[in-house]
DNA sequence: TGACACCGTATCATAATATGATACATAAAA
DNA sequence: TTTTATGTATCATATTATGATACGGTGTCA
């Protein structure tokens, strides 16, 4: 099979990740062929696969339909996740406050290679779309996080990302011209900050500050997600903006930099 | 080595696996050394799972102290379990009001085995401690969510769980006698509610009400943590209790009843 | 400065482990 | 009923993981 290169690297283990991978938003659970199929593996090794990661209770499975499911163990993940993200201690606090204060959804972003990562929401009201979105990754060109962290790096960097780095289109209204793309994101570099309409749901306006680490660029933003029918773009900018503001620069300064990056490929999702 | 059975099971993932849980609150990042002491595992063995971890993405690694560290790829994990769990989707627009009204944190609490696992959290005010707990696991009978839960199951089984399931101390006042945590879980089947006071944290209050699915049985609690500067038995009773009621029963009619049950062994954390 | 201990990295011959083809059983579809 | 698909179990083979060993770098203690 594919060795993926010499002797430390090991292909059963990295098989039963792509088990874990083949669950998502549309996949919610699956069969012992519709895993085999997802991951590309055949039958028998997925069987085994399968009955390992069950064994050790990282997959929960119905007992009648004989279908698998990510258990709780994938929760727990996370929570080890948060602990060890220097980020999130420092910013949830602040965010809690944020999201009281503007009484309208708040999100911290984090940049992971190309793509955006969606670290915390702090909900309020009714949010359009109730469903959480933690552990979310977008490509970060699409998104007004990943636009206000990239308009904190040097121009090389961040041309060299605007003309290579993927887009998707989510909405009839998604830009995928990288030329307005390339608008938005140097208004962010004068403005130092990026808004965006439409761009994964209709008649959403979302807006981010960068948090700006040691070394003078964003790893993350602070975000905020609203209705265009409730809200304008001057009235968030007289009213989101400046506590939005505020609260990135709190989180600013003691921020170590998070340096670590897995080289993973760049999967097109 | 130490096949846990026969040829269905993969001890090269399972390895894997021990190394991503070696990660936690009190471990955040791990040498290649300490790894291997965490995991139980030889230096060579830890030195290709962690490689191949890193290699998948699922590990970060900082360049100059060549320390692991989760990557976001455990948040992903996190957000593909949302997805699969039936009951967040029914449950989160409900607490998110709920919140907003009580103007107090809300938790969503699910057994699992023995324990109970904080599922969502939404935090209002200054939260205590405010580090997310999400994906937290707590000995079920130490904690008001787990009592709630408990307090629907019928009396054979339960009393069999009071008897045997894990008990931990976390504060001076945090009970440790059986016979006073029965008489907690058997109010709890008279009222419908479950209170407790300073068991995980001091002076902190936890109140939960069992979402009930269509056998009758609760596999799941809405929860909400006060503190007891602020707040007495009584006011809870009073003020907060019927309206975490009213959203445990919202939730309740429709939610289909979580089955599968991973057989993981029943770590005592 | 040198000696020592620790850690991360790399290599390799060996055998233990994963492999996948195959067969059986059960359930769903025709 | 027959047919198809899916989950489960078995087994001989060689591919794959193993772990002992060695090397280079870094920090620590004399």
């Amino acid at each position: 099979m594919e060795s993926k290169q010499n002797t430390l690297y090991i292909a059963s283990l990295a098989k039963g990740l792509r088990l874990l991978r083949a669950f998502d938003e549309g996949n919610t659970e699956l069969s012992l062929a519709e895993l085999a199929q997802r991951s590309g593996l055949d039958k028998s090794a997925t069987q085994r696969l399968a009955n390992t990661l069950y064994m050790e209770g990282m997959l929960d499975k119905d007992p009648d339909t004989r279908r698998f499911r990510p258990s709780h163990a994938w929760l727990q993940l996370a929570y080890a996740y948060y602990w060890s993200d220097p980020l999130v201690g420092q910013a949830i606090p602040k965010l809690i406050d944020l999201a009281q204060d503007l009484g309208e959804t708040v999100n911290l972003a984090e940049i992971s290679g190309d793509h955006i990562v969606y670290v915390s929401r702090l909900p309020c009201k009714r949010t359009y779309f109730a469903a959480t979105i933690i552990g979310r990754r977008l490509p970060a060109l699409s998104t007004s996080a990943g636009r206000a962290i990239l308009s904190t790096v040097p121009e090389a960097e961040r041309n060299a990302a605007i003309d290579t780095w993927p887009i998707r289109k989510f909405t009839p209204g998604t830009t995928t011209d990288r030329a307005q793309i390339r608008d938005s994101i140097e208004q962010a570099v004068v403005d130092g900050f990026a808004i965006s309409t439409g761009q994964m749901i209709l008649n959403e306006i979302g807006v981010a500050t960068p948090i700006i680490g040691h070394d003078g660029r964003a790893h993350a933003a602070v975000q905020c997600s609203v209705s265009a029918h409730t809200w304008s773009r001057e009235k968030i900018v007289q009213d989101i903006l400046p506590k939005l503001q505020d609260t990135a620069n709190a989180i600013s300064p003691s921020f170590q930099p998070y340096r670590g990056t897995a080289q993973g490929p760049s999967d097109p999702d």
